[in-house]
DNA sequence: TTATGGATTAGCT
DNA sequence: GCTAATCCATAAA
């Protein structure tokens, strides 16, 4: 397949600030639906050393929110410790735990910093470096059917995109310095749905996951089940 | 020091 | 629909 045929131009990219992730987790996680996930230097002044495998965007379509350690959901429940220091740290910064034996999930920390909030990347719609991204996963392309297996899922974006908790976990999300950072080209989100959170134990009701309605990228066959708050 | 199980995915029935 | 894969933080001892 044409790399052009499903690459989208990426002109501008303002990374998000640090007040942006100091608020509630439900809140960030709504606002950060749109926004796009990226891994070098887009929509930036290209770095003479940098080339083009480095370069990979994908736009954030679905999240759940963690609360910290009252939430019994989060890691953050079980208080600050190695593990979950990020968590407990300042907003705004790379969370990346290994689960399963297989794979790793990326999420950003939010909320003042010591409450142990969190937002889990649960799906994104590639915009940039998809046969990178196709490479990574070990994907071969024969139509456009193909691409959610990029992305579609914590796992597999993650993988998608390089994330390791060795390479990633702690680095600063709001810094375009930074090889992995969050940003926003001004796409204005359509319809979110918010139904509860996939795959977890504890606290499974709470409607803390949210959605860009009617967009193929989500994982899951779990439809919204509720209005937007 | 050892035991347990998880914010998942792919492949097979 | 079922389950193997197979790491590591945490709890129990």
């Amino acid at each position: 397949m044409a790399k052009e045929a499903n690459e989208v131009a990426l002109a501008m990219v303002r990374p998000l600030d640090r007040a942006f992730f100091g608020r509630d987790p439900r809140r960030v996680a709504r606002e950060l639906l749109g926004k796009v996930l990226v891994r070098g230097r887009v929509g930036q002044p290209a770095h003479p050393r940098q080339n083009a495998c480095d370069r990979l965007a994908a736009r954030i379509v679905e999240v759940e929110a963690y609360l910290g350690e009252k939430d019994p959901a989060s890691h953050a429940a079980a208080g600050n410790t190695a593990r979950t220091s990020v968590l407990f740290g300042p907003p705004g910064f790379a969370y990346v735990y290994f689960i399963y034996g297989t794979h790793y999930c990326l999420n950003v920390s939010c909320g003042r910093e010591g409450k142990g909030g969190g937002v889990l990347f649960r799906a994104l719609e590639p915009l940039l470096g998809i046969e990178e991204m196709a490479a990574a996963r070990g994907v071969e392309l024969q139509s456009p059917r193909d691409l959610p297996k990029l992305t579609s899922g914590p796992g597999r974006l993650a993988q998608a995109f390089g994330i390791t908790r060795t390479r990633d976990n702690g680095c600063d999300l709001t810094s375009v310095q930074s090889s992995l950072w969050l940003g926003d080209d001004g796409f204005r989100s359509s319809k979110i749905g918010v139904t509860p959170r996939i795959g977890i134990t504890k606290a499974a009701e709470r409607p803390l996951r949210y959605l860009l309605e009617g967009n193929r990228f989500v994982s899951g066959r779990l439809a919204s089940t509720n209005a937007p708050r």
